[in-house]
DNA sequence: GCTGTATATGAATATATGTTCATATATTTA
DNA sequence: TAAATATATGAACATATATTCATATACAGC
């Protein structure tokens, strides 16, 4: 890695400084669209509380209703539904009623893919 | 998917209702250790940030000293000092050195790919 | 219709979190 | 040693967030 001199550079208006004027430049180049990375920063942040990462993982074994769930993770009623919603809006978990219930699941296998690439990870550092 | 009635059943010391108990504890049989979903739902919360997430991205493609990360993103220097700490400590990202600089990179090869994943899967879902 | 059960929602509150500002540390060069 | 540059840190503040509580909705059975 070539060590340059500072210098300052004019990007969107405001004057910078700029070390790796190449680098920068070259990350600008292949940034994620800030939608995306908007998009993608609610989903981690989603799956970044541990009662909802707590319900995620127990439904990497199949769907479960509402009031497994709130048995399973200790939360009330309540805070199990306000979780679920968040999930949902952003397409983590989907529900299928049958009668009175509501059964959530993975919505996606990418969503079980990403929890269990995460869990492999920490299992073998 | 049969449906039961709920019954009421002790765990834990306290009574809880549960419609399929079964499903309750096979996920409590699958569940991840309490310390390793509370390390995993760190990181997801690390990598839930727009901006610590736009430095992870940004690192993608090759190392940045803070100085140009502050460019890249738009963030002032302490802003990005602040975030890079947070990540170093889950060991997201690595630092080396060469003379005053701090050059940052990715510490893994799995933190690029739970990125690559992520993005993979809103790019064509 | 009414009652009971499962789930959802809104407001309130307590806690967590990101950025800024001021200051500190580390390293190079004079 | 002193000055300049790159980065780090602590406190403070403003905002975001998770849970609770009270209430609402949806469905089943009578």
């Amino acid at each position: 890695m070539t060590t340059r001199k500072t210098n300052l550079v004019v990007h969107e208006g405001c004057q910078v400084k700029v070390i790796h004027e190449d680098r920068v430049s070259q990350a600008r180049r292949e940034a994620p669209q800030e939608p995306e990375l908007e998009r993608m920063s609610l989903i981690f942040k989603a799956m970044g509380d541990p009662s909802r990462l707590r319900i995620l993982t127990g439904l990497m074994g199949g769907e479960m209703c509402v009031c497994d769930i709130a048995a399973y993770t200790g939360m009330s009623d309540s805070a199990v539904s306000h979780a679920l919603r968040r999930l949902r809006d952003l397409s983590l978990i989907k529900a299928r009623r049958d009668g009175q219930m509501l059964y959530y699941s993975l919505d996606d296998l990418h969503v079980a893919g990403q929890l269990q690439m995460a869990l492999d990870h920490l299992r073998h550092t």
